[in-house]
DNA sequence: AACAAAGTAGTACACTTGTACTAATCAAAA
DNA sequence: TTTTGATTAGTACAAGTGTACTACTTTGTT
């Protein structure tokens, strides 16, 4: 990619996520590329389309996170969801300003809504492997599992933004609280082996 | 109050509902409700002193959440957050355009914040109740039901955020989901006899 | 009835925004 | 070297926004 459009993707990431996208005028972003509006708009027809970059951006590279194959199962179904949130936080304006981004762009908003369910299949998939692994207790209710991940869906989409309502500003501790509330969401559905691991992966302190 | 402050935050509440705040300009609700910008204006010194009327008012239906004190504990747990959410889809601009009016309302910001705390202690409060009563199993992990709290609040606050970003538009029948979704997330801490009354509470199919 | 206060309408202004347009500069190919 | 196309800067404009301001009307009190 060019190198001034680089520049310009660049600054805008950095400013969409500190304030938000409304609030980063093409003024705002040409400046601080230190660029002139008539330069940035050269690159870039419509506003929109730098958003639409950088979130294909983001999904690049979600795509790109490799199971990670350890032996332990439950390790790598855990390393997933620290990877993504992970990636998360880089492109957090995306999450912070969801809603409104999604109203605006509907190619956007289609591709977010394939992508959830390619990612909502996986998520089954692997808790059918720790079933069989004996890891994971079977559904007791109907549709448990497809629950569990609604669950995590939300949570995970709009951790950052729970944060930041609480809180002054955002900062990578968030991905860390956010692995820790998410493994705690998943331990009650395990089986006696599964707590064994899980134990031994977060020397948590089982009472 | 006054009937065409009334008819203002009434249609105001509306269009924000509708399209979010930001889509709805002076001239937008002015036109709504009927009246001349300049009277609006008269009414709301600041445009943002309607939304901080609206939060107020949807903090003033929280508050009137009465226990529905049931002699079963648990269905009353289950209540309050059904009755709820329904109050929160009443006010839905609000949570779908939550971070725009965080950023830029400190007062509603440290009042929810607080309105949170209050929210955490009352849960925790009803969850020491319930495993008294020998419904809900005791912590197994260290700060689990806070962890579990964390959980519901971030899906309640961004519940119908993540409907409209799969769907086109949001109807109340996201509220039984989230009631759905919510009570599922909660049955793995149920004890034996918890189940007994989940299973009877909901005619859920146990497999 | 008179009058003060509250309510209402309409206009105007200053500001910001996205973006269209033109001219200047640069890079590279012929 | 010339020339062509890509890149950059700067200016201008139209539209929309919040809001200040003035004048008119209604209401209620004395």
């Amino acid at each position: 990619m060019n190198n001034t459009k680089q520049k310009i993707i660049q600054h805008s990431l950095v400013l969409f996520n500190e304030n938000g996208i409304s609030k980063a005028s093409l003024r705002d972003i040409a400046k601080q590329a230190d660029i002139s509006v008539g330069n940035l708009q050269y690159h870039f027809k419509k506003r929109e389309d730098i958003v639409e970059l950088l979130y294909f951006e983001l999904v690049d590279k979600l795509d790109n996170i490799t199971a990670l194959k350890t032996d332990d199962i439950l390790k790598s179904f855990i390393n997933i969801g620290s990877e993504s949130i992970t990636i998360f936080y880089d492109y957090r304006f995306f999450f912070l300003d969801f809603i409104s981004i999604i109203r605006q762009h509907d190619k956007i908003k289609n591709h977010y809504s394939e992508l959830s369910k390619h990612r909502k299949d996986s998520f089954l998939e692997m808790i059918d492997m720790l079933i069989d692994h004996g890891l994971f207790r079977k559904e007791e209710l109907k549709g448990e599992y497809q629950s569990v991940y609604k669950r995590i869906e939300v949570i995970s989409n709009f951790w950052f933004s729970s944060i930041l309502i609480q809180s002054k500003t955002l900062s990578k501790k968030a991905i860390d609280d956010y692995s820790l509330v998410i493994s705690q969401s998943v331990y009650p559905y395990l089986t006696e082996e599964g707590r064994v691991h899980y134990k031994r992966m977060f020397n948590e302190q089982v009472l």
